[in-house]
DNA sequence: CCATAAACGGGGACAGTCTCCGTATATGCT
DNA sequence: AGCATATACGGAGACTGTCCCCGTTTATGG
């Protein structure tokens, strides 16, 4: 038990956990891929074994990787957040306030629209702070609230009417067309119908 | 193989399914009872074997009387249905055609929100052709157009919507509130909004 | 090339749905 | 009342999906 060379053991971890191993990484990319696939195709409830052996590993190697759901679908989605984080960061600078709002809401719409049952889960990962949606679903909801009070500023939208109930609402349309075959217009629709009657007067 | 006596086997059958056994009846009511209590406490996607074994029943016998979840629920709420059937009936006679559709849209949320989970499985009775659901779902569909109609005429609604989106806005608002703490305050509120916006200008 | 930390995988426990079929019983007829 | 039979019951078990455990394999760096 003589201890020969320098002991790093107790030394604080400064570089967080280390890189994955070469095989966990493909691994944990083709789950990606294979999740992505799957989620497109039986929506956002689809069979995580089935997308393990899509992806050609075990269960185990799934459930080490992503341990919950929500966990695998922030991963699959991670990229398009990330754009529409930026994307909301540039619609801040926008000169028309209200329409900067609406845009952003029908990105919003599309993203939360990509697979079906995502909206669910969303809204999960918008209750559970243990999510690994939370953390997304926050950033998400600021942007959110930043181009509403920016648009009820401006007096595009009205005033008395509270950010979190207009989340909701949104949410809400998003999630209302569910499974329709022309879910892109109907959203669409939808969204100006609310937002149209949320102007100030 | 002597016919004995008149053979009646081959006459129409104009009575109908003839009336359930004594012991069937006992334990259809007790599954409906035991269903409501389960939805109402776990939502509506309780566990139907659980739900028959509160009943006192094989589980065998909760899938003969009941098929699906759907026709369960359809059971459970049958009554709350009818009543809100009829309290339509009553609204159409109303003179402020604004306020009774206000009033029945609100009684509508009340009711799709009763349990967890009931939006979602009144959005699949509402798609689904062949499902329990789907009698009752276009019984309101259809109160809640002539509501909707009556009050565009009267022009207390803009008249540039269609029922259709106007439902799914509806159920939508329904939705985005479950799981909340003060869910009957903040439907309303939500119900007023949208409803709000969807005023004639 | 080896020691070992890191990662794998799939068997299996568990929960839920739903069916099948041998058994029990309510009912109507005599 | 007693019987024949349609009617209904029950729960074992097939199946699907989630998720964990732990014996085995493999990448890595010294």
């Amino acid at each position: 038990m003589a201890i020969t060379t320098h002991d790093t053991s107790a030394l604080a971890d400064v570089s967080g956990p280390r890189a994955l191993r070469a095989d966990a990484q493909r691994n944990r990319q083709r789950l990606i891929e294979a999740a992505h696939a799957a989620f497109q195709q039986h929506g956002a409830d689809a069979s995580l074994d089935d997308i393990a052996r899509v992806a050609g590993v075990g269960s185990g190697t799934l459930y080490r990787h992503f341990p919950t759901r929500q966990a695998l679908l922030a991963a699959v989605s991670e990229d398009a957040i990330a754009a529409l984080l930026v994307h909301g960061k540039q619609l801040c600078e926008a000169p028309d306030a209200g329409a900067a709002m609406h845009e952003w809401f029908s990105a919003l719409v599309v993203h939360i629209t990509t697979f079906d049952g995502f909206a669910d889960e969303l809204r999960k990962g918008m209750e559970d702070e243990h999510s690994e949606l939370h953390g997304a679903c926050m950033a998400m909801g600021a942007s959110f609230d930043i181009l509403l009070r920016r648009a009820q500023e401006a007096g595009a939208v009205r005033s008395d009417v509270e950010p979190t109930d207009v989340r909701r609402l949104v949410h809400a349309v998003a999630h209302a067309t569910e499974g329709l075959p022309d879910r892109a217009q109907a959203a669409d629709r939808l969204l100006r119908m609310l937002l149209d009657g949320l102007r100030s007067r």
